[in-house]
DNA sequence: CCACGTCTTTGAGACGATTCAAAAAAATCT
DNA sequence: AGATTTTTTTGAATCGTCTCAAAGACGTGG
């Protein structure tokens, strides 16, 4: 259609398609008077630079994948917010991908910018262990997994879970709490399991004085499988019910709290709540949540700072396995002291 | 580095890159014999065709992209999810870009997307009016705009946010409301300005019963701006104070609903709530809301079979301007019946 | 007026895949 | 076997931009 290239801006401004060239890549070294009628003729012409051909010329992409479990989650709509930050200032564009935790939605975003040649692959995957990862670093497409660890071929970020999920459950045994629910699932998660894990040792730490960890597994980590979790949590006789969950994303801490108010149990009262993420919604819910906070944006900006670096030094790069530490974020849902033990 | 080219699979097949290329899109025409060997090579070397390349030669794109105001407002994933699932059997990758309802970020994505030479564009514009989006379809790549109506250069799949309004004002009317609070801005947002005339406009029809609208205008549609407006609101005299509240949107309504619940305030029987869009979090939250259901993912698959069919019969094709109806959802927050007035 | 630097501008290859007319090979018919 | 048709394969041209060696323009000093 309406799209003209370099050949028509160099006829009409009278010299050669390399001139042109320059001044869209090199102006400082064109004379000020060609410059300016090339600059003349791009915009009589509405000429813009055909990015695929530079790409396929250049051999360099300037755009670059961000892969996520779930783009609805706040959570991970503030990690591509960073990694955009960053990308912006490298005059370099994200294009962010939903996996929606399906492995197969992966693998087809995968394909599509290995076969686009991206710059690199930011992804926060569903197994990091999968071969087809491990592939697209070999065939050369660099990969910095996101809120994931990486074993040492590829670049990671990642928040301490199981640091989070102890540091949690520490804060509501010290407020008092003994029985403790783990709302959270699958295991196969690697997130979630780590998240256990560290609950699970800080019980242990306290078993002494009685404490212990109760699962309610869930198969998702939305609103609606917090929800059900809570509504069997408040089937239980009251002796057997906890007094706390520690729910392993936000999401399920919503869910959760709503099905306590559904079933008329207070909270923190009856029950309280530890979610984890932070997005803003914690804050902002009936009872405004704890929750474990981690440094969203700051993951996405790290991410794709290593990811660039990796780029523009493949040389002397070492790979890097970047952990940041979680915070515990306490607010009215698990504030209480509980003083029934 | 290890990215091979159709030249060395030719080479190690044995065969020409014509042959090559044949197998790779009109296997059926290559005789059983080399395709094998063709394919074979592939294997080996790990080839992956080089989109760019492609592109380049046919030039035609396989991408489109998507620009929304506010990736992490789960209304607007939820159309990147329809959008993306007709985008998947077409073979054709979804780039998602975040204008964050900033036009200058979302200037430079369509900047972007234009060097890109994508397919087309879905947008739901900052402004619709922007000169920039008639510009980008005077030069030759089609633009659906989404969540908002076009004017006959462009498709265009909206929502009719004027009955959306109307039918919410005029439930609460019916619900025996009489002080209903417009929570929402800025008026500049066409669809918030849409939904505050709707509400408007029902409330004259019922003046003579003594409705009437108090506006209450916010400077962002996030939960923040909707709590700070419940502050407000909750702060005026009981006499002064409207009984509902009607949100332009949901994260508002939530925000708004956290504030009455800060401030003691009970919902439904002090303050009813509605609000718009019906995310998944408007039935989760302390008290369900009530909310204006758009048809979500079906604006996503609308727009983007819009610009399919127009990108694949540009000349029989006709612009067209979708409008769906909205549906009023009813929940725990406007349920009751007002029996003051 | 020539030789010699310094700026500018030029234009012929890439880059990797697709296309298509034409050549080659295989199959079918006399 | 030779002619004819059908099936396969070939390879040069092309898409739009960048790069870089080389040519051209200009100014200066001798």
């Amino acid at each position: 259609m309406g799209t003209r290239s370099i050949k028509e801006v160099a006829q009409l401004a009278r010299v050669s398609v390399g001139t042109v060239s320059n001044v869209l890549n090199r102006p400082e070294i064109v004379s000020p008077a060609t410059r300016e009628r090339v600059f003349e003729a791009i915009r009589e012409l509405g000429f813009v630079r055909n990015e695929v051909a530079r790409h396929l010329r250049v051999g360099r992409s300037r755009t670059v994948g961000l892969v996520v479990l779930d783009v609805s989650n706040p959570f991970f709509a503030d990690v591509a917010q960073g990694a955009e930050a960053v990308a912006d200032e490298h005059d370099t564009m994200m294009m962010l991908c939903n996996s929606a935790a399906d492995p197969d939605r992966e693998r087809r975003h995968l394909d599509q910018l290995e076969q686009q040649r991206v710059l690199g692959v930011l992804i926060t995957p569903v197994d990091a262990a999968s071969p087809r990862l491990a592939q697209l670093t070999a065939r050369g497409t660099p990969v910095v997994l996101v809120d994931s660890a990486a074993t040492g071929m590829q670049c990671s970020v990642a928040v301490d879970d199981r640091l989070g999920g102890q540091v949690a459950a520490a804060h509501l045994i010290e407020r008092g709490h003994r029985r403790i629910a783990f709302v959270g699932g699958p295991l196969s998660i690697k997130q979630v399991a780590d998240r256990h894990a560290g609950a699970s040792a800080a019980v242990s730490a306290s078993a002494g004085e009685g404490a212990e960890l109760v699962d309610f597994e869930t198969t998702a980590l939305g609103v609606a499988a917090g929800r059900a979790a809570g509504e069997r949590l408040a089937a239980l006789p009251g002796a057997e019910r906890p007094t706390a969950a520690l729910c392993a994303n936000d999401l399920l801490a919503l869910g959760f709290l709503q099905a306590m108010s559904l079933r008329g149990l207070k909270v923190p009262d009856d029950v309280a709540i530890v979610g984890y993420d932070d997005i803003d919604f914690a804050a902002a819910a009936a009872v405004p949540l704890s929750s474990v906070r981690q440094p969203r944006e700051l993951l996405g900006r790290t991410a794709i700072e290593l990811l660039l670096e990796e780029v523009s030094s493949p040389d002397e790069h070492r790979h890097r396995q970047v952990i940041f530490q979680p915070d515990l974020v306490v607010r009215e849902s698990s504030k209480a002291i509980r003083r029934d033990a």
